[in-house]
RNA sequence: GCGCUCGUAGCUCAGCCGGAUAGAGCGGCGGUUUCCUAAACCGUAGGUCGUGGGUUCGAAUCCCGCCGAGCGCACCA
């Protein structure tokens, strides 16, 4: 464990429980709350516990009293140099130099596993992304889905999760017999036939040209005049399979890869959706009724009619929910419900789904069938992905399939590269809007954040180039900085930054913990921030630069924080699977 | 009408399962600058955290009402 706030937060229990050893703090309290985080001001010092304050009422202390005695306990610590009693009885403990600077040498012996945690003990989690249907290429919203889920699930292996990546297939419904009508008519149009334009519900992009030119050289035209019935099943499959090269080509482009594909057609052909109904009706969680229409937005068409309900609102859901639509075949939440059980059934309790914003409405239904598939076990947390606006230089970059200005995931990748894409897919929190201007995200300057960070990591790089050439003779390895002598290491900044660095499990921990890999973005921003800063320093202060030729000792102890700083830098830039650049071009 | 997501500085947004004087970038204002290759740097002004209550030692954070924005609302996914 590197988290230094969970190991004080330890030191801390372990001073509680002496003074109730020693009877001067009343036994059986409550520890949970005793928290230790860094002070919101500096200045407080390195740590703060709020121990002295939930505990106080337990204890029949005042805070302060309480907050004293554990204040000499905590005296005792090798690596605590001051402790002070602060506000309502704050405790704000303050570390030695030395203990800071052994840090750095962590940090440099774990290189870019920095970070890495025991926290999710192997817990399996299930990462469903992307998902988008096999109708299209995948657009630039699709994108951000699958870079957060993506992030989130190499958050989360870092953090100590066993995580399994996966994509469902949404190959039953009806859009995909639309798609297989959609090339059957591309087909033809291979074949020679001169139509008109793709009719009303079809999917007119040019994308089905191939697979149908392809289907017209294997297979002839023997679908071209048979009846819907004999080709659709078919040309439904070879469609889809199409698509989902696509897809996966895209995603590739985007470094995403699934482990898992699932594909919903498979699931109701196994039957799945059966034994999940057959499972909810044996425990009294499905009926027929009539639902009430939605007051104030009454469809046209709606009459009342008898359908079979989940009965979701026992699970916290507002209404019970449809499992089979008019025509008998079952609704989309029915094989989703069959589909969040089979992978519960695949020993996976906690389940986390990226969704666009749009299906927000669906998030309370499903958790309240995952609540009920898993007898309250199993557990599902939904990631919704707000709108990517694509903008160029501050205008809107308006989309438009009429237009021609349809722009694909694929479009925008080619334009300005995967990593940069990734990465300000991951600037914003999820649920946020997103700018994503075409322009701006590859301009060299501050207000760039991928720039801003990767210009940290190859400015530490170019000190290292620099060092070798300057030092010729000197092991330069982050093994060799780790044995260096650091007391050199004495100016505020560097500390501060050496903090930040030692710092960064207690980040990766709180971002895997609230599943929000937009945290690192900003953790990762932070730092290059000081690092930047620190070298601005230097420039009008000499005795303050890496580099010092008269002084091969200090350079060496900075060196080590400058090569910390890449590491870092590195370490969450893989998280993101963006790969951190040695040099600007 | 109901639900979901949200409302923080002029703009774009952070704010870590409640914590000590609310942060960053851009823009504004005032300076500095060609420097370890580095496309700048330093300083400064600026906020009733939509609003009204409540819980708490303590609320931007949790609960309720209201206002406003986006999304969704039987049988599409």
């Amino acid at each position: 464990m590197s988290n230094l706030f969970r190991i004080f937060q330890g030191v801390v229990i372990e001073a509680l429980g002496q003074l109730q050893a020693q009877g001067k703090l009343a036994p059986g309290l409550d520890l949970d709350k005793v928290a230790v985080e860094p002070p919101r001001d500096p200045s407080h010092g390195d740590l703060a516990t709020n121990a002295a304050l939930v505990l106080s009422k337990g204890a029949g202390m005042k805070p302060r009293d309480l907050a004293l005695a554990l204040a000499d306990a905590l005296k005792a610590h090798g690596a605590v140099v001051a402790v002070e009693v602060a506000g309502p009885g704050f405790l704000n403990l303050r570390l030695g130099d030395g203990f800071w600077r052994d840090q750095l040498r962590e940090v440099l012996k774990a290189g870019t596993a920095w970070g890495d945690s025991d926290l999710g003990q192997g817990q399996t989690i299930n990462v469903e992304y992307v998902s988008a249907n096999p109708t299209g290429p995948m657009h630039v919203g699709h994108g951000r889905g699958a870079v957060v889920g993506d992030a989130l699930a190499a958050l989360l292996e870092k953090a100590g999760f066993q995580v399994t990546r996966e994509y469902y297939i949404n190959d039953a419904g009806a859009q995909v017999e639309a798609l297989a009508r959609s090339l059957h008519y591309r087909y033809r149009e291979a074949l020679g036939e001169t139509l008109g334009p793709m009719p009303e519900g079809l999917y007119p992009g040019d994308y089905l040209m191939a697979p149908a030119q392809a289907l017209a050289t294997s297979e002839g035209a023997r679908w071209q005049k048979a009846p819907e019935a004999d080709w659709l099943p078919h040309l439904r499959d070879r469609a889809v399979e199409a698509m989902m090269g696509l897809i996966k080509e895209d995603l590739a482009a985007l470094g995403v890869v699934h482990a898992v594909f699932t594909s919903e057609r498979k699931l109701v052909a196994e039957g799945a959706v059966d034994r999940a109904l057959a499972d909810l009706e044996s425990r009294g969680l499905i009926y027929t009724g009539v639902l009430e229409p939605p007051k104030g937005k009454t469809p046209e068409d709606w009459e009342p009619r008898p359908q079979t309900l989940f009965r979701a609102t026992q699970f916290g859901d507002d209404v019970d929910r449809p499992l089979k639509k008019s025509d008998g075949s079952w609704t989309y939440f029915a094989t989703d419900i069959a589909y969040h059980k089979d992978k519960f059934e695949r020993g996976f309790a906690t389940m986390i789904d990226v969704w666009g914003a749009d299906h927000g409405g669906y998030v309370k239904r499903l958790q309240a069938a995952v609540k009920a598939i898993s007898a309250g076990v199993g557990e599902l947390d939904v990631k919704l992905c707000q709108m990517v606006n694509l903008l160029k230089d501050g205008e809107p970059y308006k989309m438009s399939k009429r237009a021609g200005t349809f722009v694909t995931l694929r479009d925008v990748i080619d334009e300005v590269g995967k990593d940069v894409v990734r990465f300000i897919m991951l600037t914003r929190k999820n649920d946020a809007h997103l700018d994503f201007d075409l322009v701006k995200v590859r301009e060299q300057s501050r207000d760039n954040p991928v720039f801003y960070v990767q210009y940290a990591h190859a400015r530490a790089c170019s000190v290292m180039r620099h060092a070798a050439l300057m030092f010729p003779k000197a092991d330069l390895s982050r093994q060799a900085l780790a044995q260096a002598p650091l007391d050199g290491l004495a100016d505020a900044d560097e500390l501060a930054l050496i903090k930040a660095l030692a710092g960064w499990p207690r980040q990766i921990e709180a971002a895997a913990l609230a599943h929000e890999p937009h945290r690192i973005a900003y953790a990762l921003q932070e730092i290059a921030a000081q690092f930047h800063g620190l070298w601005n320093k230097g420039r009008d202060a000499a005795h303050l630069r890496f580099l010092l030729p008269d002084d091969p000792a200090l350079s060496m102890a900075r060196l080590a924080l400058v090569q910390g700083v890449a590491l870092v830098v590195a370490s969450g830039l893989s998280v993101f699977g963006v790969v951190p650049v040695e040099e600007m071009r």
